[in-house]
DNA sequence: CATATTGCTTCTGAATCAGTAGCACAAGAT
DNA sequence: ATCTTGTGCTACTGATTCAGAAGCAATATG
C-alpha cells in the first residue's frame, strides 16, 4: 500500500530526499519520461515501458498521481504542471546520454 | 557482476534509456547527490546515506564507476568531471522538492 | 449479441535489497 | 613487535520488490 511508505526517506524531513527516493524506484523516471511528450493509456504507457509489468505500473502511478506529479484524464495518464515543471530539470539528459554513451563506446573497444 | 547486466535497458540503443535505467536502481541518485560537494569515504558515504547495506553500496560503487560518473581517488569517492556535469543537470532539483513538498503538505491537511 | 479494448488485480517464482557479521589490509600508538 | 583503530569490502540470510502470465469487470464497437 501506498501509505504505508509515505515516500521512503522523507522521514527525514528532507524534501529533497523524499524526492531522490521516489525517483529512484525502478521505472519510475522512466514512466516521467515517457509521459514527455503526450498522456498515454495505462496499455500504452505499458508498451512504451518494454512490456513492464502492470502491477509495477499501476503502482508506480498510484505513487506519481499521490505525488501530484502525475494526473488521470480522459485521455489517459498525463504530467500535472508540476510534473511538466520535473521534466523540465531533467532536459537536457539526452543530451547528456548520447555523450556519455560515446565515451563509454571508447572506453570498452 | 557488473558484466552480466551493461546497464538494463541499454539494448534498445537509446543512450537516454541506459541512463535512466541506471539511475533508476534504488540509492543510485542519492549516492551522487552525497557526493555533490566534496569526495567521501565508502564508510562517509554509507553513513550519508542513512546506513544504506555496503553489498548495494559496492555494487552501486562498482555501477558508476564503470559508467565513468564516479571515480576513486585518494580521498575516497568522487564524481569525475562528467558526473559533476550530470549533477548541474540536477541542480534545481532542491528548489523544485521544496515547492513539492510544500504542496504536498497542503494537500493532506 | 459477439468481440475488442482498457484498466487493472491476483498469483508465483525470480531478482534485488537490508542487515549483520566479519575479514584483510594499512597506519598509528605502545 | 604488537595492539588498536579505521578502512574497503565480502558473505550470508531473510525480507521486500519485481517480473511475467493469467484473467476479470467495465466500456466501447460491430
Amino acid at each position: 500500500m501506498i501509505v504505508d511508505t509515505p515516500v521512503r526517506g522523507s522521514d527525514s524531513g528532507r524534501p529533497i530526499m523524499a524526492l531522490l527516493d521516489l525517483l529512484g524506484r525502478r521505472w519510475t523516471l522512466r514512466v516521467i519520461w515517457e509521459l514527455r511528450e503526450a498522456p498515454l493509456s495505462f496499455r500504452a504507457l505499458q508498451a512504451a515501458c518494454e512490456g513492464m509489468s502492470p502491477s509495477v505500473l499501476n503502482q508506480r502511478l498510484a505513487e506519481l498521481r499521490e505525488a501530484l506529479i502525475v494526473e488521470a484524464g480522459t485521455e489517459g495518464y498525463a504530467l500535472s504542471a508540476r510534473g511538466r515543471g520535473l521534466l523540465q530539470l531533467f532536459g537536457p539528459l539526452g543530451l547528456w546520454a548520447e555523450d556519455w554513451a560515446e565515451a563509454l563506446r571508447q572506453q570498452q573497444s
